[in-house]
DNA sequence: CTTGATATGTTACAGGATAACGTTTATCAA
DNA sequence: TTGATAAACGTTATCCTGTAACATATCAAG
């Protein structure tokens, strides 16, 4: 199981709507959707897991989009810095969000048996970091939330 | 700015209290706490700021305790192994634990201004990952919980 | 004393990321 | 149209982070 969610789903068409939102979201912005970023979105949504930049770079060079790590990089920057992909910081790796457009924090349920990784949303609002944090006076801007553990699939295979 | 609480503290206090908490912990469940494991987190509680792996092992190298990578590379995972320090994902860097010996999961404030990094709790009795996640099944381990933003001093140093 | 477990030392390299610089492409005002 | 400017891309070179693999040393238990 290499799913960004647990639970079953139509893949290609949760791929056609993140593209489509990816698309009009530039559209509106003035962002440049170039042929590299789309195509590292695409491959993202495709592989449908958390992927390397280097596993990445070497399909854009397959396909003559690029050779080199700054290559994957910016296109990769690009897509974080506008919500259409994350960072795994745990594994190095970058997932297609699920969620774009909405405002939201990430959560990263990380399976260490088959390294399937699902998002959902951690609420800020309800205080996931406590109120002693809230006291401290810092402002938070961002927020990185991951947790390893079994996914359902595995943590049955085990019992 | 740079310690590891946002407030001032009595540091040495706070370092011996650290190393005689590992010490006892040692000795009570028949770890080795070598002298490489032993000045790493003295460093790690010196320097009282998070610190990457290599910035480390020049200390170590230029005292004769080790010279290359995986000397610290093991005495930083014995560290975190058994919770005297954790490592901070989105620095690749490690700090030393602030609350040793307390079963916790933590959670960092890390000042993107100064780069102090200070350690609270994250909450997950109070479902930090919101009830949603706890439905999916997913079996939580272990969760890394960091922050970005502004600590009170750069906070208010920018108004 | 020997066996086994644990810790250390070293080499060599894999994998992740970016600085710096030059070239191309798109945009837009004069 | 042209010239100026910014944004994106291409490439080189290098740095930082982390680990596999293997040799050596240390020490406690049988």
């Amino acid at each position: 199981m290499q799913a960004l969610g647990f639970e079953h789903h139509d893949h290609h068409r949760c791929k056609r709507e993140a593209l489509a939102a990816a698309e009009e979201h530039c559209a509106r912005h003035r962002l440049n959707f170039t042929p590299v970023r789309r195509r590292v979105l695409e491959l993202l949504l495709e592989g449908h897991r958390a992927m390397g930049a280097y596993e990445i770079l070497d399909t854009l060079r397959e396909e003559g989009l690029g050779a080199q790590p700054p290559v994957a990089y910016r296109a990769l920057d690009f897509l974080v810095t506008n919500g259409f992909a994350h960072k795994i910081e745990r594994l190095n790796a970058f997932v297609a969000c699920m969620h774009p457009g909405e405002d939201h924090t990430p959560a990263f349920l990380i399976c260490r048996a088959c390294d399937a990784v699902a998002e959902a949303h951690a609420d800020p609002a309800r205080g996931f970091l406590g109120q002693a944090v809230r006291e401290t006076g810092f402002v938070v801007e961002q927020a990185v939330v991951e947790a390893v553990g079994l996914c359902p699939g595995c943590a049955e295979a085990r019992t």
